[in-house]
RNA sequence: GGGGGUGUAGCUCAGUUGGUUAGAGCACCUGCCUGUCACGCAGGGGGCCGAGGGUUCGAGUCCCUUCACUCCCGCCA
């Protein structure tokens, strides 16, 4: 074809024998038999066995070449005979035999081997990212990324969605995240903050009259990482509709979803239409907002069992009496289970930072009784209404935990996924896809004691807006989702406040006055007064849902180029300093540490 | 900002109760080997045991400080 090659390395099969032919690519492994030399020739394509002995005069040159070294071959394609055929690659039935070769490029001795499953320390494959990248688990990742990326494209654009592009360049923001700011040359002592999402934009060209939008956007947060969480940047699937309700948002989410997810993988969907949960419901049966709901574990409330005479674990009743929660986990037919399994979990959970998980299994001999540290404290009609409460039976093992709400439903909420992991109940091989639905509106600042926004200031409260009661914002909820997948936020999303007025109120409940709201959100307040239609959208996180896609736990191993834990680039050397020049250019003094 | 884990050869790791000259596999170098596909065999080079301080006759090992990577909490509308 060109001169480096007339074929990839995946191509060549024995249609192709007696054919001169020639490739290009890197030395994946050599064998040296001393007088006859095997090269697995590799490249984006597939691994080709390419053979020489030493009655070709190159042979000694050959055998010298170290692994990765990028070469050219020529030679004749040969079918294999049948015991060395290898059926574990595409090409396996044929090999080439080498008449000449080109060394293209060099390498150095190698600082991280590429053939090897071996999992190797991440600051030396962040450092070496494109000798990481050739590996062919990473390779097969990101190349899956890459079609997961068109085929989401393809998609929205058959639902009749335009791609537009935001600008990168815009306004610091007062809500949410840390913003990363970019000084202005041209504006002294001035500030461009890359954006967190492209939120206002969306909004802005929903009141432009585009009617759908979506793009492929970065999206850039000054906020710690987490192992699914990129530290700075990250993709989201931005996704804006107008005139649209609730449901219709839901509706091409799961259009889009179902078609992407059983295309590019084999797992099953539990439910095909996902699941609505109430905000609520989640947080007592699950103890979060973004349940795993593979894991078939319930967490139920005990609180009023605290109140009964014939209950005298007094611990528990003196923090009931005091406005604590009790609520329970229970585990199927676990009485046989050892005590150090029932104690490890008690153990765990302190460490966890809770004053750990009691419990007690149902036995039944004459009467209904509770075996356990603490199975003494309850009678048996009081058995019987946990029973029932809980859904348990004879056989059952009942974990409870009493505090104050937040801290019972965090605790329980990790219990819930580590007791499943102890024993073995979450199917690997499911997605499991739900709404969370019903946000409240706002909630108490923990450390200030204020009211604050609890998600998307800009989300459109429930209820008729004219007839909206502001006088408890408390019981405000909001049209504002999440859609979560095997544990996983993929997304947030709301139907957006698109009444001016009724947006200055709910933010003079934050605290925000009318001012406040013009100055800081004056591109989009401005919009909405001159004809907004009702709208409302979703971002799920690309990066995420390739995770998922690809099996995987962390975040990197989907991205190309990530960043370390503490937002650094080792490969490019970023964040890296300025000259004097630069900083006075841009009107800049850095603070000396100390 | 806080808590946990890890740090020994280029890479992945072992290293006992504190005890002589710190080991293995892969990679690299040399030699042998014509059917391997994680080829095999023999030999070799390669170490500030993350860094600094301390305890001790003696520290990879014990103590303190610190750095790096990572996981988690806070944070991420």
């Amino acid at each position: 074809m060109n001169k480096y090659r007339t074929h990839t390395c995946g191509e060549l099969t024995k249609l192709d024998k007696e054919k001169e032919i020639s490739l290009s690519g890197w030395i994946n492994k050599k064998r040296d038999h001393g007088n006859l030399l095997f090269i697995d020739l590799r490249d984006n394509f597939g691994i080709t066995q390419c053979v020489i002995d030493k009655s070709n005069e190159i042979f000694k040159e050959i055998e010298k070449l170290s692994l990765e070294t990028v070469i050219k071959i020529t030679g004749m394609v040969i079918e294999r005979s049948n015991e060395t055929i290898n059926k574990n690659i595409s090409t396996g039935e044929i090999e080439v035999k080498i008449n000449s070769i080109d060394v293209l490029g060099k390498t150095k001795e190698l600082p991280m081997p590429v053939f090897s499953d071996q999992e190797y320390a991440e600051e030396i494959r962040l450092r070496y990212r494109f000798l990481d990248l050739r590996r062919k688990k990473i390779h097969q990742n990101i190349i899956l990324r890459s079609k997961v990326i068109s085929f989401i494209r393809n998609e929205m654009q058959k639902l009749g969605f335009l791609e537009f592009q935001t600008p990168i360049l815009t306004s610091s923001s007062p809500e949410g995240a840390r913003d990363f700011l970019v000084p202005s040359r041209l504006n002294p002592g001035k500030f461009y903050a890359l954006p967190q999402a492209p939120q206002q934009f969306k909004q802005l060209i929903m009141v432009s009259g585009f009617d759908k939008y979506f793009q492929i956007a970065p999206c850039f947060r000054d906020e710690d990482a987490r192992a699914d969480r990129s530290p700075g940047e990250f993709y989201q699937l931005d996704v804006e509709m107008s005139f649209v309700e609730q449901e219709d948002v839901f509706g091409v989410i799961e259009t889009l979803f179902l078609k992407l997810f059983k295309t590019f993988s084999n797992k099953k969907i539990l439910h095909e239409k996902f699941p609505r949960i109430t905000y609520e419901d989640a947080m007592l049966k699950y103890g979060s907002d973004k349940p795993d709901l593979r894991n078939p574990l319930e967490i139920s409330d005990l609180t009023i069992i605290f109140d009964r005479e014939d209950v005298k674990f007094d611990i528990f009743k003196k923090l009931v009496k005091s406005g604590s929660l009790v609520r329970a986990l229970v585990t199927k037919n676990t009485k046989d289970k050892p005590r150090s399994f029932f104690d490890s979990i008690d153990r765990w959970a302190k460490e966890q930072g809770s004053s750990g998980l009691a419990y007690f299994t149902l036995e039944k001999d004459d009467k209904i009784n509770a075996k356990g540290p603490i199975g003494k404290f309850f009678s048996e009609s009081a058995l019987l209404e946990i029973m029932k409460l809980t859904n348990a039976n004879i056989g059952d093992t009942v974990f409870l935990s009493c505090g104050k709400k937040n801290d019972v439903e965090k605790i329980l909420s990790v219990a819930r996924n580590k007791i499943a992991e102890d024993l073995n109940l979450i199917d690997n091989e499911i997605f499991s896809f739900c709404w969370i639905i019903d946000y409240p509106m706002y909630e108490i600042d923990e450390t200030t004691k204020k009211i604050k926004f609890s998600h998307n200031p800009f989300s459109m409260p429930q209820g008729e807006i004219n007839k909206l009661d502001l006088s408890n914002p408390l019981n405000i909820k909001a049209y504002q989702y999440d859609i979560v997948c095997n544990g996983i936020e993929l997304s947030s999303g709301a139907i957006r406040n698109h009444v001016p007025e009724l947006m200055y109120k709910l933010f003079e409940i934050a605290g925000y006055s009318k001012n406040d709201v013009n100055s800081k959100f004056s591109g989009m307040i401005n919009a909405l007064s001159y004809g907004a239609p009702p709208h409302g959208g979703i971002a799920p996180g690309i990066d995420r849902i390739v995770m998922l896609l690809a099996n995987e736990k962390n975040i990197r191993e989907v991205t190309m180029f990530p960043m370390n834990q503490n937002a650094q680039d080792l490969m490019m050397n970023a964040p890296s300093e300025i000259s004097d020049d630069q900083l006075k250019e841009l009107n800049l003094n850095i603070k000396k540490k100390k």
